[in-house]
RNA sequence: GCCCUGGUAGUGUAGUGGUCUAUCAUGCGAGCCUGUCGAGCUCGCGACUCGGAUUCAAAUUCCGGCCGGGGCGCCA
């Protein structure tokens, strides 16, 4: 057994008693007679005292390694004021179970702070760091708090193909690929199976979906491989029921991260849950407020980024962080979303502290309608044809969103670069590791 | 895709044509030290992104490549 105890794990109950740990070594602090070795594990850290008169053998054992080598340690668990585990591991015997290479490529607990790029490149260690570990603690809990809630709502987890024959919506740029003889795609997102699905009596299906996309954005807040939680909804009445499905799932998300108190100290992080319902705002009025405020926006135009801040700024000042836009212009919108009257669509945004974090919309369902929309925006029906096919047997009503997780973590925890958000980053230039 | 900006020890930096045998911190190695917890002290190790050009002389100026950082467009 190489460990019966994590850091954190230890109690009262465990004083004068001999215990298994194992972790990496953060630090050794060799006084001369006695040493400290700072033992880390997922939880935490421990410290290790071995004096050199007691155990001459493994205080040189214990001593000459290196940082961030692994190793399986029994001893005696004391209790000791000075330390500030309030206990300390006298150690009987060690287990060596990998020796750390010198020098690091990256210090875990160094006094320098490494280049993000750096960091990435040896992304290993860099998620062995407190902070690291709380973020995908933290990211662990929504996604859990996503499944938690859309299956008390009757929603069902789907998977639906990432590699697909057309693109799904045309607009952005896709990933191409070789599917033996023909040509394939890597899927945008998950938008027109999730859509099928709705013709298929499973009525409320959502998905921790992958997508890709071939944009050479070189931002803060874009990645070509990001993760998000798809949803669609059937027999609705309008986009106002979607909306209301997902700001009940933000609320929730929420909710669990902030209960994750360990790990927002290490991020030096307070979060507040907002309040439900969350704040409406009609298209036109968003443009003018922006347009008072000297905004040089015209009706029709997506809200450029500056003005995604602006409006936040605005909306902070209304005491909410969190506003839906709706009502926007039909030709804002992709080709499938609902039209209300002539100019406006049954398309909507969820924006979060000045940033776009979900948008979705009430759908065509009726196939006519579809393919003109189709024509409108420049798309060939015929490159469409598995899932036109799918309203023509009985389609009902519907609509749903998506949702960038790593946008929402961004949000969630003020990190200002979205790489920081997912395990191994993929942008512009980065493929490895 | 467009615009701006950078590349110096393992890591983070100083350096604006000669005084650079390249600064400092951290790290690494050796030594001293029985309560460290950003341990301390002594000694040592270790670098100018690549190719070309200008010049008596280039880390420093110019051109190109490679690799970063930031902003915009677009989006999640």
């Amino acid at each position: 057994m190489y460990r019966s105890h994590y850091s954190k794990d230890v109690t009262k109950k465990d004083y004068n008693k001999s215990i298994t740990v194992a972790g990496w070594i953060e630090d050794i602090r060799n006084i001369g007679s006695i040493a400290f070795v700072i033992l880390r594990d997922r939880k935490g850290t421990l410290q290790l005292t071995v004096l050199k008169k007691k155990n001459p053998g493994l205080f040189e054992k214990l001593t000459s390694l290196s940082r961030e080598s692994v190793i399986s340690v029994k001893g005696v668990c004391k209790e000791n004021e000075k330390v500030r585990n309030g206990y300390e591991i006298l150690p009987e015997g060690v287990k060596v179970l990998s020796i750390a290479k010198t020098p690091l490529p990256l210090g875990v607990v160094d006094k320098v702070e490494a280049d993000f790029d750096t960091r990435l490149d040896n992304r290993f260690i860099d998620l062995r760091k407190q902070k690291n570990q709380a973020i995908f603690t933290i990211r662990n809990a929504v996604i859990a708090a996503v499944h938690e809630y859309l299956r008390s709502q009757s929603f069902i987890e789907v998977h639906t193909p990432k590699i697909i024959a057309s693109s799904s919506e045309g607009g952005t740029d896709v990933f191409k690929l070789k599917y033996f003889e023909k040509e394939a795609f890597l899927a945008q997102s998950p938008q027109l199976y999730k859509q099928s699905l709705m013709a298929s009596g499973l009525d409320r299906v959502y998905e921790i979906a992958w997508y890709f996309r071939a944009e050479e954005h070189n931002t803060r807040r874009h990645l070509n491989e990001s993760t998000a939680v798809d949803l669609e909804m059937a027999f609705i009445n309008d986009e106002e029921e979607v909306m209301n499905v997902l700001e009940n799932l933000v609320y929730n998300m929420w909710k669990r991260a902030s209960e994750r108190k360990n790990e927002l100290k290490i991020l030096d992080k307070e979060i507040s849950v907002p309040e439900l319902p969350f704040a409406r705002i009609v298209y036109d009025e968003a443009v003018n407020k922006l347009q008072d405020r000297n905004s040089s926006i015209e009706w029709g135009q997506d809200l450029g980024t500056d003005d995604e801040r602006l409006l936040g700024d605005i909306m902070k000042e209304k005491g909410t962080e969190f506003y839906f836009i709706t009502k926007y212009p039909l030709e804002s919108k992709p080709f499938y979303t609902m039209s209300e009257g002539e100019k406006y669509s049954r398309g909507f945004d969820l924006a979060c502290k000045g940033v776009e974090i979900a948008s979705g919309s009430q759908r065509i369902h009726d196939v006519k309608l579809l393919e003109e929309r189709m024509k409108a925006c420049n798309l060939n029906p015929k490159d469409f044809e598995f899932y036109l096919k799918a309203f023509k047997y009985g389609m009902p009503p519907h609509g749903g969103f998506g949702f960038g997780i790593e946008r929402f973590l961004m949000k969630l925890l003020d990190i200002k670069n979205i790489r920081e958000c997912i395990l191994f980053p993929r942008d512009r230039t980065r493929l490895t590791p």
